[in-house]
RNA sequence: GUGGGUAUAGUUCAGUUGGUUAGAGCGCCAGAUUGUGGCUCUGGAGAUCGUGGGUUCAAGUCCCACUACUCACCCCA
């Protein structure tokens, strides 16, 4: 227990860092690109946000919190999605105010939510996403999505499907679910259990099931994009024109819903078949309410999320994941202790001029000195044993074969650097 | 929360109808080469066989429970 991490966790080991550095590098590339600026909230939040912001009816909140009562009696929540908090901050300090839109993301913020972990899904995971507010125009809509696709096609990542819908607004919804409902209540007993459920709490759900004596009913019920108002079906035309005018395929969905309450109008998911049943790569949509509902200003918005964990299970299954090298230009061999002093303060030289070194930190024979700077993949080793502290010189090898050179170590970092192609930026090690 | 599968060394996996000292590849350490890597050869370390109980003369192997991992449902990134 003591050496496990979590039920749902995953540790980042070493070897796999770099993969995220890459991704998140290209993240903060393109949103510079389109004028999205980093933000960062609280791990947690005051649980009445996430009630407020996500629906309290929503499984995210009625059964997968992490929720806790503070020493000072207050109920905090971790997070368990991403806009919330953002919409906290844009409240809270008025950036409303401000010129908008306000654009905003956020990189690699840890997401909790109590769920069984599986393929594709963790108990905490990791979420790259944008919130844009004050603007309400679908131009904004079709500005995240190509965000996204920008984000995904430039990580290297294909095959991925665009599937988007719009699920009208707190104008013609209502009457939406009243026909739906109806629709559904006539064919009450053809429904599956779980479905039955979902007609008295939220009825938009039962489009998404699975079960097929339910996929017959759904086939013929009554389809949002026919009963939106003139205002939502404008909105969702203009969406889909600007995808069109930059080429992006897209399938309109009458199906997806999004499983949290404050989605209005737009709702969009990038989907992978490779990574298992959860294929969600990227969702998300608009939510014109949420700003008031959180006690802003009547303020529309729209964003998504990006589980990062999941774009990296696609890249693995595309074979797109890079092999970490943190491989040391150089290792430095010694023998015995003043050697190991002389070899310290050469690394530090070495280093201080923009070279990656490593040094022997004991016990070791030359021999398996040598094994370790080969598994490094060093391109140079340094020798600084007892002959060559007698004669003060280094002699510098080359990895991948050749004669030794010998070095006098007063100007040993100036010929290292010309070897490794790299400029001079310090002065030589002194007086050794 | 529900259901299926799995659990043997750091890791990937063998382990026969229950049978006496639980093996291999890779990795790690060392030696062959007393100051020189890769290739090869030799040796070594490393396993309370997930945990607890039961059946049996005898359990890694059979039974039960628990836990963990994993896949799927639900839901979502």
């Amino acid at each position: 227990m003591l050496t496990k991490a979590p039920k749902g966790t995953k540790d980042i080991l070493p070897e796999a860092s770099a993969q995220w550095h890459r991704i998140e590098d290209i993240m903060r590339d393109i949103c510079a690109r389109y004028g999205f600026m980093e933000a960062r909230t609280p791990v947690f939040e005051h649980t009445e946000l996430f009630l407020r912001s996500v629906g309290d009816t929503t499984d995210i909140v009625q059964k997968e919190m992490y929720t806790f009562e503070d020493k000072g009696g207050r109920s905090v929540t971790l997070k368990p999605e991403g806009t919330a908090g953002v919409v906290r901050m844009f409240v809270e300090h008025g950036l409303f105010n401000l010129a908008q839109p306000t654009k905003m993301y956020y990189l690699n913020t840890p997401v909790f939510r109590y769920e069984n972990p599986q393929a594709g899904r963790l108990r905490e995971h990791h979420q790259f996403g944008i919130e844009l507010f004050g603007a309400k125009s679908a131009t904004c809509d079709a500005e995240i999505i190509s965000l996204a696709m920008d984000v995904l096609k430039s990580a290297g990542v294909e095959g991925l499907a665009l599937n988007i819908n719009s699920i009208g607004c707190m104008e013609c919804r209502p009457g939406y679910n009243t026909k739906l409902k109806a629709y559904f209540a006539e064919n009450e007993n053809r429904l599956c259990n779980m479905c039955k459920n979902r007609l008295q709490t939220n009825p938009l759900r039962i489009l998404d099931c699975k079960d097929e004596g339910c996929a017959d009913i759904i086939a013929d019920a009554p389809l949002i994009l026919d009963s939106i108002c003139g205002e939502c079906a404008g909105h969702f035309d203009l969406l889909q024109s600007c995808l069109q005018s930059i080429g992006m395929d897209f399938r309109i969905n009458p199906k997806i819903v999004r499983g949290l309450d404050y989605y209005t109008k737009t709702v969009f998911e990038i989907i992978s078949t490779e990574i298992g049943s959860q294929g969600t790569v990227c969702g998300g949509g608009r939510y014109d309410g949420l700003v008031a509902e959180v006690g802003g200003p009547d303020m529309p918005g729209v964003g998504f999320g990006m589980g990062m964990e999941r774009l990296l299970m696609v890249l693995q299954s595309q074979n797109k994941a890079i092999t970490p090298l943190n491989a040391y230009d150089i290792y430095i061999c010694s023998m015995d202790e003043e050697g190991a002093k002389q070899a310290f303060r050469l690394a530090k030289a070495l280093r201080d001029a923009g070279v990656s070194a490593e040094l022997n930190h004991g016990g070791k024979s030359m021999k398996a000195q040598f094994k370790y700077a080969d598994k490094l993949g060093v391109s140079y080793v340094a020798i600084m044993g007892q002959d060559e502290l007698e004669k003060g010189i280094i002699k510098l090898k080359d990895m991948k074969g050749g004669p030794e050179d010998e070095l006098p170590i007063g100007t040993a970092v100036e010929a290292i650097l010309k070897m490794l192609g790299k400029d001079k930026r310090f002065d030589d090690i002194e007086g050794v």
